[in-house]
DNA sequence: GCCAACGTTGGC
DNA sequence: GCCAACGTTGGC
C-alpha cells in the first residue's frame, strides 16, 4: 500500500465537493511527474491525503483513496472546450492519464501547512519544502500515520 | 496581487 | 542539446 498527497484548489474542487460526489476522475493534471505517479505507481486502495492549495489556509483537510488499479486517459485532453485541452494528444496516443479518487473522510479540523512546517515530525514532508509545487506527491508511512494521529 | 521557484517550449 | 523566454503554481 502506498500513501499520497494530492493537491486541489478548493475553489475548483474541494473536499466537500468530493464528499458530495463520493468519487471523481482526477482530471487536469498536466505535469509529467504527477502523471507518472498516477500511471505507474498508484494502486487501488492507496490512501490519499487531500490537500487544499492556493487558498486562505492551505493544508490537509481529509482523506481519500485510489479506486482504480489502472490509469486511463483523461478525457479533458480531447475536449476543445476544456481548459485542459491538449492539441498534441490523440485518442490513439493519449498524453495524460488519470485515476479515480474516492471520498473517505473529512477531518474535524484541518492540518494546516503552517502546523506541518512547525512540527518536527512532519516538516520533512515534501509539501513543506520550499518551491515544492508538484500536485501529486508520495508520502512516507510515518508521516501519514502522524497526520492520522493529529486529525 | 506579488513574485520566487519551477517546468515547458522552441529557436538556434 | 543548450538555454532564454515564457507560463504556471501556490504561499504569502
Amino acid at each position: 500500500m502506498n500513501y499520497w498527497l494530492m493537491k486541489s484548489e478548493p475553489d475548483v474542487f474541494s473536499i466537500d465537493d468530493l464528499k458530495k460526489k463520493k468519487r471523481t476522475m482526477w482530471e487536469g493534471v498536466r505535469n509529467y511527474q504527477a502523471r507518472n505517479f498516477m500511471r505507474d505507481a498508484m494502486k487501488k486502495g492507496d490512501k490519499v491525503l487531500y490537500y487544499h492549495s492556493n487558498c486562505k489556509e492551505p493544508g490537509i483537510v481529509g482523506l481519500g483513496e485510489i479506486l482504480t488499479d489502472t490509469a486511463y486517459p483523461d478525457p479533458t485532453q480531447f475536449d476543445e472546450n476544456s481548459n485542459y485541452f491538449d492539441p498534441k494528444a490523440t485518442k490513439e496516443k493519449p498524453r495524460w492519464m488519470l485515476v479515480d479518487v474516492g471520498f473517505v473522510e473529512k477531518f474535524d479540523h484541518e492540518i494546516s501547512l503552517k502546523s506541518i512546517k512547525e512540527n518536527p515530525e512532519l516538516n520533512s514532508m515534501k509539501v513543506a519544502q520550499k518551491g515544492m509545487r508538484l500536485s501529486i506527491q508520495p508520502v512516507d508511512k510515518s508521516h501519514f500515520d502522524k497526520i492520522i494521529q493529529l486529525k
